[in-house]
DNA sequence: GTGAAAGCGCTAACAG
DNA sequence: CTGTTAGCGCTTTCAC
């Protein structure tokens, strides 16, 4: 910077306000220095910048699992926008290790990021409340809490999507229906099995608390938890999944049991992830439109970072119900 | 920093030596400062340390598609790794579009990162080494550069996994297979078609460059492809596709054509990725160990940044044929 | 073993 | 319209 001052023949200040285009500047002077700056090459260095400002163009994000395809999207919306306001992204995973997130958390801190979009673990809620949120702007995905200052939250509507998913089954003829939850959150407080329970108390079935088993939102514990529910519970005609990962193994430990989906067992799951209708058979499904997710949170987050004292309500997004093969 | 020097009655460089764990500290001293460091809650800030150290525990990653299941297991890799390390990593998708990868280069640079892994664009080899190599290290996937202090390539076998696969298809008697290539690269460079041109010669059949199509390496282009190939060419009985996202897609237009896969049309991919296997019908493909490639890799980048003079010959990863299904 | 002073590259406040 | 001075929070000489 100083170089590009002397060879401009300004002061290192002039500089400054030349890239920041800011205040007054006689255009010939700027030419000058525009002319300079080119000829070195010089680019301002943001670490530098950052220390004063506190701003580092920086925005962390959290996610259970980049190689879930439900993530990825919501990751590619994320990234689409902040290219456009030219901000970097950190990623991180946390596979819903509460730990994982934590450290997460803390790293960005280190960091400086200006901000941070997360899916957040509910065992971190009042960590993330007391530590984080008074010095981090955030951007919460799916999660309950009360709007406030320097907070985004972007929903779906979880409890819905599964009321929907489960009508349908209902619906269908279905009277005894298991369910493969995620276990991101303690069972209780999934948003997804209130709909399910919702929906089977409406219908005026029994909510049976052994036949929803928890599991990481992976194909393996779909395949695993399938095979344990369609054999210890032989009555069950259908099974209605966290997510679409756990649907494909349920499909898959299906056709290990010899029982033909959607006939002998019917699968529905939920995301609607790209792979979904390619599957066999093809899934039936909730359809979430993750890329919005993505890119309506990053927008919340820079609106939020720009202005501190404004409350944001709620971002809300919906869901359907997407009927393919499976169900 | 200067309250905690304070609170442990020591001088501002006694803490920093305590957090750096460098020189020798009497033991009592170290104590004092680590309590207030505790009572204070203080976290060195990676930003203020940056300026001085040049160093900002951050390493950016490019590649073309993080939505792509192949580039998000890369990643994960990556990811893994670099948490291990207590390394942050930028994240950022291209496209296949060189101004995008230029631009995210660009952007990395103003932002200091130690170093950077790339999936680089053909059309960006001279201006990556003259500009971007020169001043930040880097870990090159699947390129065939020279190699030299201050860069690592992580190479798969390209051209041979094309020829495994076209091998294949030709010893299952076909011999007309067309080609889905991706648009990464100018057709003559993409070393799959080599492989592909490679395998047709060696058994004595014609390469056809109107049978090579090229596209995004995307579901999409995978169906426009197909199509395109079986309707124009009906001779063709087997098609070797660039990634599985393609042959997803070729499959799809099967489906819509009427034709059988793989009696009608055999489809071979390449990558296997997570959902290769479960698609209708399941993918035969060239797998690639994608967890390695971004572990490695990132590995590999820690090396480079660690030893700026020493230079790293090539990793390379093999690949192999995956027989399921569509082939 | 420990501390004082200088400086990383930039912006903010205040002059002029 | 432009320049001078100070300082962001840390590490690095170099003394003591």
């Amino acid at each position: 910077m100083r170089d590009v001052a002397e060879a401009a023949g300004v002061s290192i200040k002039t500089v400054s306000r030349v890239v920041n285009n800011q205040g007054e500047i006689r255009e010939e002077t700027r030419q000058r220095v525009l002319i300079a700056i080119n000829k070195l090459g010089y680019r301002p260095s943001k670490v530098a910048r950052a220390l004063v400002t506190r701003r580092t163009d920086t925005i962390g994000l959290i996610f259970g699992d980049i190689a879930n395809p439900y993530h990825a999207e919501v990751a590619r919306g994320v990234l689409d926008t902040a290219k456009e306001e030219n901000l970097e992204i950190f990623v991180c995973n946390t596979d819903g290790n509460p730990e994982a997130e934590k450290r997460a958390l803390t790293s960005f801190l280190d960091h400086n990021v200006d901000g941070a979009i997360v899916f957040p673990i509910f065992a971190n809620y009042e960590w993330i409340k007391k530590y984080i949120h008074p010095v981090l702007p955030l951007v919460l995905i799916n999660c309950n809490m009360a709007p406030q200052p320097r907070l985004g939250i972007v929903n779906t509507n979880l409890s819905q999507g599964a009321k929907l998913a489960v009508d349908y089954l209902i619906e269908k003829g279905h009277r005894h229906i298991g369910m493969l939850a995620g276990d991101v959150a303690p069972k209780e407080t999934i948003r997804r099995v209130q709909g399910y329970k919702a929906s089977l108390e409406a219908k005026g079935l029994v909510y049976r608390d052994e036949i929803v088993l928890t599991g990481g939102p992976i194909i393996e514990f779909g395949f695993i938890g399938a095979n344990q529910l369609l054999t210890e519970y032989p009555e069950i005609t259908a099974i209605f999944c966290y997510n679409d990962l756990i649907a494909m193994g349920a499909n898959q430990a299906c056709k290990k049991l010899g029982k033909r989906v959607p006939q002998d067992c019917a699968i529905l799951g939920y995301d609607d992830n790209k792979f979904s209708g390619f599957v066999n058979p093809a899934l039936t499904t909730v359809h979430v439109d993750k890329y919005q997710i993505g890119a309506k949170a990053a927008k919340l987050m820079i609106d939020v970072m720009n202005n501190p004292e404004k409350e944001y309500s709620p971002i809300h997004l919906d869901v359907h119900l997407i009927i393919r093969e499976s169900a």
